[in-house]
RNA sequence: GGGCCUGUAGCUCAGUUGGUCAGAGCGCACGCCUGAUAAGCGUGAGGUCGGUAGUUCAAAUCUACCCAGGCCCA
C-alpha cells in the first residue's frame, strides 16, 4: 500500500551518514584515544590475545637517557612500532620491551655542569645518585613522548641499563669475557690533564690557541745507507722529523713514513738528510740548508723496518710504514691532537718533513702503528706530567718545562736543525683550561684476536664475529659488507673509562704486592652484591666488603685491597642487553628476530651486541638487522639546531598530530636518508586527509548496513563490485608482502594509490549513483555495500600499524559484524585474501573498460571546455568501434553510462582498433532525484519530475516503508 | 684520506637481468560539480634520469672520473 502523499524526494536519497568526522582534530583526539587504550590495558589485552602464538622478538636498542627525543629517535621508535604492530597483526606474539641507556659520559658531564663547584665535595655515591636522577628524569620524558607517538610496549617496565639486575648482569658478562681469556690489561694513550691529574674524554677537551716550539730534529741512520740507495753508500745519513712537542722525544721509539710517498736524500755539507721529495724545498728553506742538493730518490716503502738511532738516548728508532703520514701540517705533530681540523682543510706543506716521530705512549696514530710493529707502549711520564726516574737528564721535570731544555740538549748534540715558536690550536682541559697531554695509562681491553680458552677450534672473537656476519640477514644487503669491514678493521676493544657513572670493572689490587685480582668468581660475587644494592655498592663499600669474607691475596696472602677505579665503556652496557634483557623477561627470548637502528650502529650497538653475545653464547644476538638512514632536511643536509633546519617531533605533534609523523615515517624509504621539511610534512598531511576521507566515504555509505544480515553473496554481486574486491585482493597482497619485508613506504604507496586512484577517483565515483539513488535495501545497493564493507575493513587493518589512531577510529565506526567485534583494531589480524574464481580475467576486462573510460573522459573535457556540458551527466556519449572491443562494450552496454557517469551511451559499429568518441547533450529532462537525464522524466503522475529508474526505486521505498 | 651508502619531474616514490623506461600519486595551472563540501571529479603543463667521458647496434640501468650529500672512521 502506498502512502497517501508522495515522498519528499530529497529525503529518499541515501546520502552518507557517519560519526567519523571529516576533520580529524588529531591534536585533541589522539591523547583521548591513548587514554582509553591505557584504561582498557590494550597492550595487556594484545599480549593475552597472542598467548601461545609463535613469538616474534624485536629487541629495542636503548636510546640514550640524556635529553628529549629528536626526530631521529621518534622515527626509529615509529619504525619499530610498525614492525611490532605488523607482526602482531600477522598473528605473532610480538612483545615490545623498550629500553634506555642510562650510564655514560654525556650524563656525567651534564650533571657535572649542573653541580659546578659542589661536585668536589660530593662522595662518589652522591654523584652517582645525581646521575641516576638525571637519567631517570630524561627517560621518563622520553617515555611520555614515545607513548604519545602511539608506540605500544611495556612502558611500565622498560629495561634500564642502570637497574640493579642489569648492572649485575653487565658485570657477570664481563666476568664471562675474563673467564674465556679475552680480557687483558694494557696501556693506551688518552687525553690527560696534568693539572687535574685525570683522564679526559674527547668531549672534555676544547681547542684553544697555544704557542709551542716547532723543531726539526735529526735522527742518525743506524743501518747501511746503501740499503736505501747506492748513492748513499758511506755517507752520514740523518732522517729529519718535525715536532711541536719536544717533550715526547724521550719516548720516541720510531719514525713513520708513508709507503706511497717518494722520499729524497738531500746533501748539505757532509750530511745527508732524508725528507719527503715534495717537501725538500720547503724544508731546505726553513732550515737554511743553502746549496742543498738531492742525490737520490726512493719510495717510502724501501725504508720499512730499517733503523735510526735516537738523537741522544742509546736506543733504536724503528722506521715504519703508515698511511696516516701526510705531507706536513698538524697531522705530522706526533700528539695527533689537532689532526681533524687540519685534515679537513687538506692542509699541506705548512710544516713537517713527511717523516713522523712516533711515540706509542703519546699519540693515537703512534699507538696504533706501534702496535702493528710490536713497539712497547712507552710512557715515562707520571700522573702529574713529570718525567719518571728512568729518563736521563730530565727525571722529575714537568714536560712543558722540559721543552726548552730538550731543545738545548739537541742543539748541543748537533741534532737540532731548526727551531721556532709556533701558534696553533691545541687541546685544553675544559675545566681548568690548561693544555693537556696525550699519555698512555693502564686500561682494560677485550682482545678481538685471542683464542677462546674453552673452544675446540680456539676461535677468536673476530673470527666468530665474521662467521656470524655471514649468517645474519642484513637489510639493506650492503649492511653485511659494512659490518664485515667494521669488524675486520676494529682494534681491540678498550672497555676502560676513567669515570664514575657506569658499571665498575670489578677488579682488585693487592696493596701489599700489587697483584691484580680479576677472577670470574670474584666478579660474580661482586655482581651478586650489585644485584641487591646496585653498582653503587662499589663506591659505598670497602674493598674487603666487596670480596668474599676473609679473601686473601693468592700471591702474598695479604688482605689489604684497593678497588679498580675504571668503569666499563657504555657500549659494553648496551651491548649486554641481549643477554640482560632477552633472557630475563619471560615473554622474550634470545636471540632476537630483528634489531633495527640507524646506520651509525654498525660500529656501535650492532657491533658491541655481537661481541658480547659471542662471549656469552658464541652466536649473534639477532637473526636480522635492519639499518635505517638519517633524517636530513629538505635539501638532504644533516639537521643542526644551529642551522635552524631541525624539525622537532613534539612540535609536529602539537601542530598536526602524531599520525602525520607516523605517516611521514611510512612514506619515506628509510633505507636511505629520510628528508623532512615543512613542505614535506605538508604533503604528508594532505595525503593523510585523502586517506581519511576515503575511509569516511566508505563508512558513510555503510550506514544501516549489517554485514551479517545484508551482505550479498559473491555470485549475486554486481560485476564492478567484484572488480573492486579483486583490486582489494591485489592491494592486500602487495601490502602484506611489503610488511613482511619491512618495506613500509611500499605499504604506504600501495594504500595511497588504491585510495586515490582505484577508490576515490574511480570506484566510489561510479557507485555513488547506485548507493544514493537505489532503494536502500535493494540488491544492487547491498552489493556495493558488501564490497564497501570488505574494503573499509581491510583498509583499516592494513593501515593500523601506521595510522594507529585513525585505523582504530575507522574500526569503531564500522558496522558491527556481530558479537566478535574486537574492542580495538590492534587486537585484530591482517585481512585475508579471498580469492575468487576468474578474478584475473575480470581484472583484465575491466582494465580495458576503464581504458575506454579514459578516452571518454578526455572527450567530455573537450565538451566541457566548449561549454556544451558542465556535469558529465549532461552528456550523451556515442562510441564507434569494431572488433573485439566492440564485443566487450556490447556485453557491458547497460553498464557503460554508469561507468562513464553520463546519462546515455550509444554504441555503433565502427572500424576495428579505432575507437571514436562523440559527445552530445543528453536527451530528455534532468531527473530531480538522481540528476541523470532521461526522455522519460514526467511519465509518472505521482512523481512527475523523476526518471523511470527513480520511479521504480521510489515504489520500492514506499513498499518497504509500509512493510 | 679510508669504509659503506645516496643523487629519476617542486615533493614522496616505481622503474626485474641494458632494448615502448621516462612512469605513478601528490602539489601546481585550468576547468567542472555543489547529494564525500574547509570535500569530490576531470584535463593539462612539469624531468638533457647529479655531471663528464667511455663500453654497446642500444644505458636512468654497465665502467671510470668528477660534483653534491649522508653515516662511520682516521
Amino acid at each position: 500500500m502506498s502512502t497517501e502523499t508522495p515522498l519528499d524526494l530529497k529525503k529518499t536519497v541515501n546520502l552518507p551518514r557517519t560519526r567519523f568526522a571529516q576533520q580529524a582534530n588529531l591534536v585533541q583526539s589522539e591523547p583521548a584515544r591513548l587514554k582509553r587504550w591505557a584504561e582498557m590495558d590494550l597492550y595487556g589485552k594484545i599480549r593475552a590475545a597472542r598467548r601461545n602464538r609463535p613469538k616474534f622478538i624485536l629487541h629495542d636498542g636503548p636510546p640514550y637517557a640524556n635529553a628529549d627525543i629528536h626526530i631521529g629517535t621518534a622515527m626509529n621508535k615509529i619504525l619499530k612500532d610498525f614492525i611490532v604492530k605488523s607482526r602482531t597483526m600477522m598473528g605473532y606474539d610480538a612483545p615490545f620491551v623498550p629500553g634506555y641507556d642510562c650510564h655514560g659520559l654525556p650524563i656525567e658531564l651534564h650533571v657535572d655542569r649542573k653541580l659546578g663547584e659542589k661536585k668536589a665535595k660530593m662522595s662518589a655515591v652522591a654523584f652517582r645518585r645525581a646521575c641516576r636522577e638525571h637519567a631517570s628524569n630524561a627517560l621518563k620524558r622520553q617515555t611520555r613522548d614515545f607513548q604519545r607517538l602511539g608506540v605500544f610496549g611495556e612502558w611500565s617496565n622498560p629495561y634500564l641499563t642502570m637497574s640493579n639486575e642489569y648492572e649485575a648482569e653487565t658485570a657477570r658478562l664481563f666476568a664471562r669475557f675474563v673467564e674465556r681469556g679475552f680480557v687483558y690489561r694494557g696501556a693506551r694513550p688518552v687525553y690527560w690533564c696534568i693539572h687535574d691529574q685525570t683522564a679526559l674524554a674527547e668531549a672534555e677537551v676544547e681547542y684553544r690557541e697555544h704557542t709551542s716550539p716547532s723543531i726539526y730534529v735529526k735522527f742518525p741512520f743506524a743501518d747501511d745507507p746503501a740499503k736505501i740507495a747506492p748513492e748513499l753508500a758511506g755517507r752520514k745519513v740523518f732522517f729529519l722529523i718535525w715536532t711541536t712537542t719536544p717533550w715526547t722525544l724521550p719516548a720516541n721509539l720510531g719514525i713513520a713514513v708513508n709507503p706511497l710517498f717518494e722520499y729524497a736524500a738531500v746533501e748539505h755539507g757532509d750530511d745527508v738528510y732524508i725528507v719527503a721529495s715534495e717537501l725538500v724545498e720547503t724544508v731546505a728553506e726553513k732550515c737554511g740548508l743553502n746549496g742543498a742538493r738531492v742525490i737520490a730518490r726512493f719510495s717510502g716503502e724501501k725504508l720499512d723496518r730499517l733503523e735510526c738511532r735516537h738523537p741522544w738516548i742509546e736506543r733504536r728508532s724503528l722506521l715504519m710504514l703508515g698511511e696516516h703520514v701526510t705531507l706536513g701540517g698538524e697531522a705530522d705533530a706526533e700528539t695527533e691532537l689537532d689532526v681533524r681540523a687540519s685534515r679537513d682543510k687538506k692542509v699541506t706543506g705548512k710544516a713537517g718533513t713527511g717523516l713522523v716521530h712516533t711515540a706509542p705512549g703519546h699519540g693515537h696514530d703512534d699507538f696504533v702503528i706501534g702496535g702493528r710493529y710490536g713497539l712497547e707502549v712507552y710512557c715515562p711520564v707520571d700522573n702529574a706530567g713529570r718525567f719518571t726516574a728512568e729518563v736521563e737528564h730530565f727525571a722529575g721535570e714537568r714536560v712543558f718545562d722540559a721543552n726548552p731544555k730538550i731543545i738545548e740538549l739537541l742543539r748541543e748534540r748537533g741534532m737540532l736543525l731548526f727551531s721556532e715558536q709556533y701558534r696553533h690550536r691545541y687541546p685544553h682541559c675544559w675545566r681548568c683550561h690548561n693544555p693537556v697531554i696525550f699519555r698512555a695509562t693502564p686500561q682494560w681491553f677485550i682482545s678481538l684476536d685471542r683464542r677462546a680458552r674453552d673452544l675446540e677450534d680456539g676461535a677468536s672473537l673476530r673470527e666468530m664475529a665474521l662467521r656470524e656476519v655471514e649468517r645474519v640477514e642484513w637489510i639493506p644487503s650492503w649492511g653485511r659488507d659494512r659490518m664485515r669491514n667494521t669488524i675486520s678493521g676494529r682494534p681491540d676493544w678498550c672497555v676502560s673509562r676513567q669515570r664514575l657513572w657506569g658499571v665498575p670493572i670489578p677488579a682488585f689490587y693487592c696493596r701489599a704486592c700489587g697483584e691484580t685480582v680479576a677472577s670470574p668468581e670474584i666478579m660474580r660475587h661482586v655482581a651478586d652484591i650489585f644485584e641487591r644494592e646496585s653498582a653503587d655498592a662499589w663506591y659505598a663499600r670497602e674493598a674487603k666488603d666487596l670480596l668474599p669474607e676473609g679473601f686473601r691475596c693468592p700471591k702474598c696472602g695479604a688482605a689489604d685491597w684497593s678497588k679498580e677505579s675504571d668503569i666499563l665503556d657504555v657500549w659494553f652496557d648496551s651491548g649486554s642487553s641481549s643477554v640482560a634483557v632477552l633472557e630475563k623477561y619471560p615473554e622474550l627470548r634470545w636471540p632476537a628476530d630483528v634489531y633495527l637502528e640507524g646506520g651509525d650502529q654498525f660500529r656501535g650497538w650492532f657491533n658491541s651486541s655481537l661481541i658480547v653475545a659471542l662471549a656469552a653464547h658464541n652466536a649473534a644476538p639477532y637473526r636480522t638487522v635492519v639499518a635505517h638512514g638519517w633524517v636530513v632536511d629538505g635539501e638532504g643536509r644533516a639537521m643542526h639546531k644551529s642551522l635552524g633546519n631541525a624539525i622537532s617531533p613534539n612540535e609536529v605533534i602539537q601542530q598536526s598530530g602524531a599520525e602525520v609523523l607516523r605517516l611521514w615515517t611510512a612514506s619515506s624509504d628509510y633505507h636511505e636518508d629520510m628528508r623532512c621539511s615543512p613542505e614535506i610534512l605538508q604533503r604528508v598531511a594532505e595525503s593523510y586527509r585523502k586517506l581519511r576521507n576515503t575511509a569516511r566515504f566508505a563508512l558513510g555509505n555503510l550506514h544501516g548496513f549489517d554485514p551479517q544480515r545484508d551482505s550479498v553473496s559473491y555470485e549475486e554481486m554486481e560485476e564492478i563490485d567484484r572488480w573492486a574486491l579483486a583490486e582489494l585482493n591485489r592491494v592486500i597482497e602487495r601490502a602484506l608482502e611489503a610488511y613482511e619485508h619491512y618495506e613500509f613506504h611500499a605499504v604506504y604507496h600501495a594504500l595511497h594509490h588504491y585510495c586515490t586512484v582505484t577508490l576515490s577517483a574511480l570506484y566510489f565515483d561510479i557507485i555513488k549513483d547506485r548507493l544514493y539513488t537505489f532503494a536502500p535495501r535493494s540488491r544492487a545497493r547491498r552489493s556495493a555495500q558488501t564490497a564497501l564493507y570488505r574494503i573499509a575493513d581491510a583498509l583499516a587493518r592494513l593501515l593500523a600499524p601506521i595510522l594507529v589512531f585513525t585505523a582504530d577510529e575507522i574500526w569503531e565506526n564500522l558496522p558491527s559484524s556481530g558479537d566478535e567485534q574486537l574492542p580495538s583494531i590492534h587486537l585484530a589480524e591482517f585481512p585475508r585474501i579471498q580469492r575468487a574464481e576468474g578474478e584475473e580475467e575480470l581484472l583484465q576486462r575491466w582494465e580495458r573498460l576503464f581504458g575506454v573510460r579514459d578516452q571518454v573522459l578526455r572527450a567530455l573535457e573537450e565538451a566541457r571546455q566548449a561549454k556544451m556540458i558542465g556535469s558529465s551527466l549532461e552528456a550523451r556519449v556515442r562510441l564507434r568501434v569494431g572488433g573485439a572491443l566492440r564485443e566487450l562494450l556490447e556485453r557491458y552496454r547497460d553498464q557503460l553510462r554508469y561507468i562513464f557517469i553520463v546519462s546515455q551511451v550509444e554504441l555503433e559499429a565502427g572500424t576495428e582498433g579505432e575507437l571514436q568518441v562523440e559527445v552530445a547533450r543528453a536527451l530528455g529532462q534532468k531527473c530531480e532525484r538522481c540528476w541523470n537525464y532521461s526522455p522519460r522524466v514526467g511519465e509518472s503522475e505521482r512523481y512527475p519530475t523523476v526518471c523511470e529508474r527513480c520511479v521504480e526505486a521510489l515504489a520500492e521505498i514506499e513498499r518497504e516503508g509500509a512493510a
